[in-house]
RNA sequence: GGGCCAGUAGCUCAACGGAUAGAGCAACGGCCUUCUAAGCCGUAGGUUGGGGGUUCGAGUCCCUCCUGGCUCGCCA
């Protein structure tokens, strides 16, 4: 990677140049300047080191550059053209020509591993997402938290880490009671036997109807006999709703490698373990008949119930088994616990934080990441959406009306902390102005390129080797789209670290900005497919290697990497 | 009232504490005899909600106020 590179290279310019200072606790940045004026990548190390030795910045700078122009001649691939001091003080460094063609050469021999961090880190990461009540179907909002979910596990397993994607159904609680009342409900009416009495707290959508349905079809339960087969019909109606979350998560190209069954906490007695043990150790108090935890008001909560009066668990006593298992689990094979939420449980952190504390575990290796509100609009007015209404817009309506692509782009395109805003007309009616096509023409614009090539008889596997020097690509834009493709490596650690996907979206569209406008600039006279054999030879390399960043962005992303795109005029009306 | 998130161009959003705050959409004006115009170029658009502070440097960190969303159950 290579920012670590710079930074190995400038910290050891920074101890030659400073012997008797300790560099291990300052804070020397390796940052890629936003101008091409700051060259390629650039260091406030004279700064930081005009601070510590108080001597003006370009003193230091000056220092510095004498020695990193040693480390770079030293070398037989000098990585530098040209380093120099800028105000107010950094050392802007500009990458040699031998540097970035080795950037393309590494693209060429690693191709789907490039970005890859082939170092296995050993850090295990249990990433819980969507985790929705099996009590009706998706929404746009779980879409969200399952695009995010998938995507960052993802770009966590290419850096490395091990990872285990886990969807927590809860199939014990109040809410699948109250599901099951609302079946048999329906069930009545449906048999005439009566009108259906939905209560308050049931749920009111058509889906409903269908479970009813579907169990007096196919499985043979009549209205009479809902007092025996109370049990069947709740198994019935969470496996029906189940499947159905399945099929749209496929649907989205949602991965998982486990579904945890909250019920099965109860059956292996794990929940009662996990009282008994606070019980023990005093972790509990008994008040008004219930049993709560006890939690330090210094925590931001206060004490909870774990045990209700009517002696039942709330969802707060499996949850903590329920995280217990997780750290136990494979013999304490995940240290770092993220849970993916909707922010409308940002509230349950502090007590959650206290609980993994009292169950002897670090509370910083509970992580949550709070995905915001997805506001719907239709026709520029918000939608209110209730589950239990029936009355919202289904993740599975989204999907079929604007697309698997669109609808992951849109969600990863904002950071998770932000409210997003997710207008379906919009969507549906602009769908051609949509961002996600912009990425993937790009795409399908260089397979247009190579399949030319092809088909004018030119063997790209035998013309383009890793090793070249690729003497032909000359041109300052082709130069920039390697530099460009070298950052994508070091942007994967940067979104594993920093669990933000949307960075990927945004390099991604910089990127192809920059092959949009090399591609227009020279479609007259430098083209790909160039007279010039050494140029174009140097270009199907470029091109090649552009397709493989974005073939492997892509499938992070979970988006299709279509080889040809439809022309305008030939695209189906919408 | 307490807590969490946000407030950046007309709209939707970017910007590890770094240098002159950037994209897309919308508006306006241009570019197809071409390796795909779902593209490109140009114009216009800003006191980063207000006010203090921290430092070489603040959209970013701290304090405070204002506005919006969410949340404060023996629901999940």
């Amino acid at each position: 990677m290579i920012k670590n590179h710079f930074y190995d290279i400038v910290l050891k310019a920074v101890r030659e140049a400073f012997s008797e200072v300790d560099t291990e606790a300052l804070r020397i940045d390796i940052l890629k300047p936003r101008k091409p004026e700051w060259g390629d990548i650039s260091t406030n190390a004279p700064m930081i080191m005009s601070k510590v030795m108080k001597i003006p910045p370009k003193e230091a700078a000056n220092l510095l550059i004498l020695r990193l122009n040693e480390i770079n001649d030293s070398l037989n691939n000098s990585f530098a053209s040209k380093i120099e001091f800028a105000e107010p003080g950094f050392v802007n460094i500009f990458f040699s020509r031998k540097f970035i063609i080795k950037i393309l050469r590494v693209i060429l021999k690693e191709r789907e591993g490039f970005g890859v961090c082939s170092e296995k880190k050993g850090l295990g990461y249990l990433i819980e997402y969507v985790s929705a009540n099996p009590t009706g179907p998706l929404h746009i909002g779980h879409g969200r938290g399952a695009v995010f979910g998938d995507v960052i596990s993802k770009i966590l397993i290419s850096q490395g880490y091990d990872v285990l994607r886990e969807f927590y159904v809860n199939d014990a609680g109040a809410q699948v009671k109250n599901l099951v009342v609302s079946v048999i409900e329906r069930m009545k009416e449906i048999e005439g036997k009566g009108e259906a009495l939905i209560p308050d707290d049931g749920y009111k959508g058509e889906y409903v109807k269908e479970i009813a349905k579907e169990l007096i079809l196919r499985e043979g339960i009549s209205y009479e006999m809902v007092d025996k087969e109370f049990d069947k019909i709740r198994d019935f109606s969470i496996g029906y709703m189940l499947t159905k979350i399945k099929k749209t998560l496929a649907d989205l190209g949602v991965k998982f490698d486990s579904f945890y069954f909250e019920k099965s906490l109860f059956d292996k007695g794990l929940v009662e373990r996990c009282i008994q043990d606070f019980e023990r150790e005093s972790k509990v108090f008994e008040k008004d008949g219930a049993l709560f935890l006890k939690i330090d008001s210094a925590e931001g909560d206060k004490d909870r119930v774990l045990r209700k009066s009517d002696g039942h668990y709330t969802y707060f006593a499996s949850d903590i088994a329920y995280h217990k298992d997780k750290f136990e689990r494979e013999g304490g094979r995940y240290k770092k616990l993220i849970n993916v939420w909707g922010a409308d449980h940002h509230g349950y952190i502090p007590r959650m934080r206290s609980a993994i504390r009292l169950l002897g575990y670090d509370p910083d290796s509970f992580i949550v990441v709070l995905v915001q509100m997805v506001k719907v609009l239709k026709s520029g007015k918000p939608i209110k959406m209730s589950k239990r209404e029936g009355d919202f817009v289904t993740l599975d309506e989204i999907i079929r009306e604007v697309g698997k692509d669109a609808t992951r782009y849109t969600f990863l395109m904002r950071k998770s902390d932000a409210q997003l805003e997710f207008d379906i007309d919009i969507l549906k009616s602009h769908s051609l102005n949509n961002p996600v096509y912009y990425a993937q023409y790009g795409y399908a614009r260089i397979c247009s390129i190579l399949r030319r090539a092809s088909e004018c008889g030119i063997k790209i596997d035998e013309i383009v080797s890793p090793e070249d020097e690729f003497d032909g690509l000359r041109l300052q834009e082709e130069l920039d789209l390697i530099k460009k493709m070298g950052e994508y490596p070091d942007l994967l650690d940067t979104i594993a670290k920093s669990l933000e996907p949307h960075l990927l979206v945004y390099y991604i569209q910089e990127l192809q900005s920059m092959f949009h406008q090399y591609y227009t600039k020279y479609k007259k006279t430098e083209k790909v497919l160039s007279d010039d054999p050494l140029k174009m030879k140097g270009r199907l390399a470029l091109v090649l290697a552009l397709k493989n960043v974005l073939k492997n962005a892509f499938d992070l992303m979970g988006i299709d990497a279509p080889e040809r795109m439809s022309l305008k005029g030939e695209e189906d009306e919408e």
